[in-house]
DNA sequence: GCTCCTATGTTTGCACTGTAAACATGCTAG
DNA sequence: CTAGCATGTTTACAGTGCAAACATAGGAGC
């Protein structure tokens, strides 16, 4: 009977190997998950996809794990925690998206325009995402140094940029950091007033046109030239 | 008798008329409130500014108020209800204070710096407010026409700088919508890193002149003239 | 090979939230 | 004077984040 017990819940690890198409795929029929750091934050991801960012219970997420309500402070001492490792997750994301949208051989005025509506795409193609990585979802920032140090390196893109159309003479002759800022200010504007919906009933033709001259406005600037 | 306490109650509505400087102060001892619509706007208001957007509960608020915890729902069908009105209330203080800070005897591009500078003081003098009008706080805002209204209402101080900066020839001769909003997501983009904290640990020497700058650079453009 | 430790789960419990439903009260119009 | 209605209250429920105590298993040391 003992015996028996032991060779069914060995039968039903097996089990559970085959059938797997939820996150956890071990050979760990039952408790210990195997991975379930991993597991706990696609599912938070995939419920604020879905659900909204705002709508995030860390007992939800424990329950499309197939977990208890409590295990996940096994892997995050809070809800927060977790939230902060999805935003970084989610400037990674945006730094590799938007480095891969410059192509070296353009100029860097048009790096930058590319860099921004890369920038623009990714925030109106996850919303909630973007939402989670800026809006004030995520309580007192300033305690993860982890969130403003990817924060610093999503920006590093653009200061590259920067950089690059200065030293050809592109660019007016000024601080790179100034530059990047201020073509990242804009752009980050322009990505919460689309996502809030801003631009929605504007008599605007095309959208993306519309981001296209808002962004050009940026670089060759507003005040005529004499 | 009965006509004493009709002038009576006739003279104290007189006089709640005069000395009005917080919410209840009527006649109303118990029960009915008098204006609990209003106080329930200044008690959250006050939650916000002390405890942050997010962590606002209606109950606190009705405790606040000295009320039961479901009597908000007389006056507001929801809580994102009343964010909403602190929103629209926010909205108007800050085209109030944005339009302020336009002099009509100095150019459009000074202008456009001001309104810019005075959107930024607020935006970091009142920051959980703030949060509360543009963050994902407030559920699906398109639900809220007079949300969008009371914003379109505050960009307008901008697009009536532009449209005089184009009359004078000051500026390039474009779409004064696209300008106003050109400046409007480049503000909002620099209010929204500065609260977050993303300028705090920057190398900037004075961030009043650092805004200034960035500003500026909006105006002139990044690519140099030829 | 046995035992204990520790990492990782679970259960239980608490204080709190938003909100629905039913009930109470008192101003006001007929 | 009274009926109705706006505005309160009480009660209840499902859901939340999280703390504390308990359970389990896999691996380290003997």
């Amino acid at each position: 009977m003992l015996a028996l017990s032991t060779y069914v819940s060995a039968l039903l690890g097996g089990l559970t190997k085959l059938c797997e198409n939820h996150p956890m795929s071990d050979d760990k029929n039952s408790y210990h998950h195997g991975d379930l750091r991993n597991a706990l934050l696609q599912a938070a991801a995939q419920q604020i996809r879905e659900q909204g960012v705002d709508k995030l219970s860390l007992r939800a997420v424990a329950r499309a794990a197939g977990v208890s309500a409590t295990a996940p402070y096994r892997h995050f001492e809070d809800k927060n925690r977790l939230l902060v490792a999805l935003a970084v997750e989610g400037y990674q994301q945006l730094r590799e998206e938007t480095a891969a949208a410059v192509d070296p051989t353009q100029s860097a005025a048009e790096g930058l325009i590319a860099v921004g509506l890369a920038y623009i795409e990714f925030a109106l193609r996850r919303p909630e995402r973007y939402k989670l990585i800026f809006g004030p979802v995520i309580h007192e920032r300033q305690a993860y140094p982890e969130l403003q140090e990817s924060g610093f390196a999503a920006l590093q893109v653009v200061v590259a940029l920067a950089e690059r159309g200065i030293a050809s003479d592109e660019f007016v002759d000024t601080d790179p950091f100034l530059i990047a800022n201020s073509c990242w200010a804009k752009v980050h504007g322009i990505a919460s007033l689309a996502i809030d919906g801003f631009y929605d009933c504007a008599p605007i033709p095309s959208q993306q046109q519309f981001f296209r001259e808002l962004l050009l406005l940026q670089l060759t600037g507003v005040v005529r030239s004499k």
